[in-house]
DNA sequence: ATTATCTATAGATCTATAGATAATGC
DNA sequence: ATTATCTATAGATCTATAGATAATGC
């Protein structure tokens, strides 16, 4: 089909350069919302990252809050936690890595604050996102102990407990990063649920 | 001194009304960063609260900066959890306490998370406030259980994740109070540190 | 022809200052 | 006389819409 082939490849070159743009786009917000979160962060001030007037960004997303809605649905990075897949012990590795990346968490912990505020654009996103990420640590925590860990608790009641420290100690980092050695604690929390070793 | 006197109930009783009206006014303030944030919380919604113009509450706070620091300064309520005469096991209810009032947690939760952003008036308070309530922490563990908790832990290395524990889950519970049981989960968390019973 | 980007601009806000007026307490 | 509150307003922003112009790819 060489018309539909001729339409596809011309549509195929106009998404991949309009992608890109998008990703640009999508980067600089992650940065600008890292420094001032969601409600301080302006259009103009992500447009003038990406060498954009903020009309120039609004035709890419029409709105500021589709704009938060995309930079949620691409981060399947702070989703990269749970998958039945997973071992509980690379989530020390996986909390270092994070340690290296200070703006993501930034990001997520500053829009994670916001969320619980009224009306907010990421609230439902969050709570689906928190019912789904207890759900799967359960599952990683049955996966590795069955019904009951050596420190006693369910998967059920240990998965709250994982996911809060994973964000609690993301707040004291971010806030103090010489005082508070994020990955060391993670570590020490899963040798508590595990039971001596 | 009868013109000191004079002079000093004259004070008190000016001061005393001041006093009351600034207590209304950071009672309002709480509710509006409750509902909004920090950098979304505008002068004139506080004003509202208390039947004030905008103009009107600058009398009593001369910047939206000032009235913050007000704010964070009244709240020792949230630094209720440490000083040295204090029992772990009373953990459990100061958080069941929490939880009956979510206003107060939900201003706390949006301002830590508004905290970690570039500039925030609120930064270097939180930051400060948690390395005070880390030491506390462990002060406190090491007075219930000595140098090394029963789980294995140094009062040091436990003390992060118990703040972590409790500041964690206040998001997941604002988010979603039904699917999350608050105090039920700290002291699962009290049971993990401190062994078996 | 379509897509990307720009200029112009409407219409809301927002914080803060200046200065007038009312209320309070000697 | 001091304190509390108000009106008026400056000066910045901010989001979003309308419509023109440039660039891209048939």
């Amino acid at each position: 089909m060489p018309y539909g082939d001729r339409m596809s490849s011309t549509r195929a070159v106009r998404t991949a350069r309009s992608h890109e743009r998008r990703a640009e786009i999508l980067r600089a917000a992650l940065e600008v919302i890292a420094e001032r979160g969601y409600r301080g962060a302006s259009l103009a001030a992500v447009a003038e990252r990406v060498g954009l007037t903020q009309q120039g960004l609004l035709h890419h997303f029409p709105t500021k809050e589709a704009l938060l809605v995309a930079v949620l649905e691409e981060r399947d990075q702070w989703d990269a936690v749970p998958s039945s897949q997973w071992r509980l012990d690379l989530l020390g590795s996986l909390v270092e890595y994070n340690a290296m990346r200070p703006g993501i968490v930034q990001t997520f912990s500053a829009l994670l604050g916001e969320s619980v505020t009224e009306g907010h654009p990421a609230r439902e996103f969050f709570t689906q996102r928190y019912v789904g990420v207890r759900e799967s640590m359960a599952e990683v925590l049955r996966a590795e102990y069955g019904e009951r860990l050596p420190g006693g608790l369910t998967p059920e009641r240990a998965a709250p407990l994982l996911v809060a420290v994973l964000d609690g100690l993301q707040y004291q980092w971010l806030l103090d990063p010489e005082a508070v050695d994020m990955p060391g604690a993670v570590r020490d929390f899963l040798e508590l649920l595990g039971g001596e070793g």
